[in-house]
DNA sequence: CGATTTTGACCAGCGC
DNA sequence: GCGCTGGTCAAAATCG
């Protein structure tokens, strides 16, 4: 896996052995469209154009520009994990009860994610729900969290963004927990996590700043929320709501409509605003997408090229 | 006081 | 089978 860079001389789209990620579960293929796979983007419900400038809704909002000639696919390829990209559909995760997962206090919230979206792996494996995260050796107590051997942890579609910004943890409308956070191989930054803080919601998110270039900070996003925004300061309330999530939308496609704000929390430090969406998809929906080198920096390796970093 | 963050440990998955 | 790495848990600490 630390091979990872290879470029796809076929002009395609790396494969899973090109792209090693260095991580079981990330292993992710990485890929450019150019502004003909926007209409892509748009079937997963990004409302995205080449040059883009934001403000519109369904848009990025001012933070960011995005150029779809530097958007980044990611499919997931799962290799391991997971199956594939499982539309999280229906209510990706939050179907349960609140009750179920993850308890705010330390909770054995395990449950997440994977455990509840059994609709969603429509594909390879028709896994019986649950296998919870491989949550930590802690005791099997709660049923939802037992994992059986033989599963495969599911994960719901995941969506990346680069944004060049000096704080790691933007704003995007939600609330979220960090839960943990782990130093990556071959980077000198951590990678935290970060959950939302809805009791229903198992949408999580990881957080992570590149190596190369520490102004930018990857944001992945993994499952969909079902639920409205904490709020947004340029009130711009999002009023969508779960009605998405039937569709393979990905988790950001809430947010994104007011637009990813700069962080309350932290000023408008980001600098250039410029995201970039990485959308995992299945390893066979796209086609022939400008081919990409991807760097060996973990995640960051994964999503952005070293062109992009220069920038 | 409640919520969030920090941090070390544990477990699962994968490659060798 | 072993080791490595990512991901998650959960107790303790910190913050608002």
């Amino acid at each position: 896996m630390d091979d990872a860079h290879n470029p796809d001389p076929g002009g395609h789209f790396a494969t899973d052995s090109n792209w090693n990620l260095g991580s079981d579960s990330d292993n992710v293929n990485y890929f450019f469209a150019s502004d003909r796979e926007s209409s892509i983007l748009r079937e997963f419900g990004w409302n995205l154009h080449p040059g883009h400038t934001s403000s519109e809704p369904g848009s990025f909002g001012d933070l960011d520009r995005i150029d779809a000639e530097n958007l980044v696919f990611a499919p997931e390829s799962s290799s391991g994990l997971q199956g594939s990209v499982s539309g999280g559909g229906g209510g990706g995760g939050c179907d349960d009860q609140a009750g179920m997962g993850r308890s705010e206090s330390g909770g054995a919230g395990g449950a997440d994610v994977s455990t509840s979206n059994p609709s969603v792996s429509s594909s390879s494996s028709e896994d019986p729900p649950d296998k919870s995260t491989g949550s930590g050796g802690k005791p099997p107590e709660i049923p939802s969290k037992v994992r059986k051997k033989g599963q495969k942890r599911i994960r719901q579609p995941r969506f990346a963004f680069m944004t060049k910004s000096e704080v790691d943890h933007l704003e995007d409308g939600y609330r979220w927990r960090k839960y943990g956070q782990k130093a990556v191989k071959n980077s000198p930054f951590p990678r935290s996590y970060y959950r939302c803080t809805n009791g229903k919601c198992t949408v999580k998110k990881r957080v992570e700043r590149s190596s190369e270039d520490p102004t930018i900070v990857i944001t992945t996003y993994e499952g969909q929320h079902c639920h409205h925004t904490v709020g947004f300061p340029r009130g711009g309330i999002i009023s969508h709501e779960a009605t998405l999530v039937n569709h393979l939308t990905p988790p950001v496609s809430q947010f994104y409509y007011p637009g990813i704000q700069l962080p309350r929390e932290s000023p408008p430090t980001i600098t250039r605003s410029q995201q970039i969406p990485v959308q995992t998809v299945e390893s066979g929906t796209l086609r022939e997408l400008t081919p990409q080198i991807p760097i060996d920096e973990g995640l960051l390796g994964d999503i952005v090229r070293p062109g992009m970093l220069n920038r």
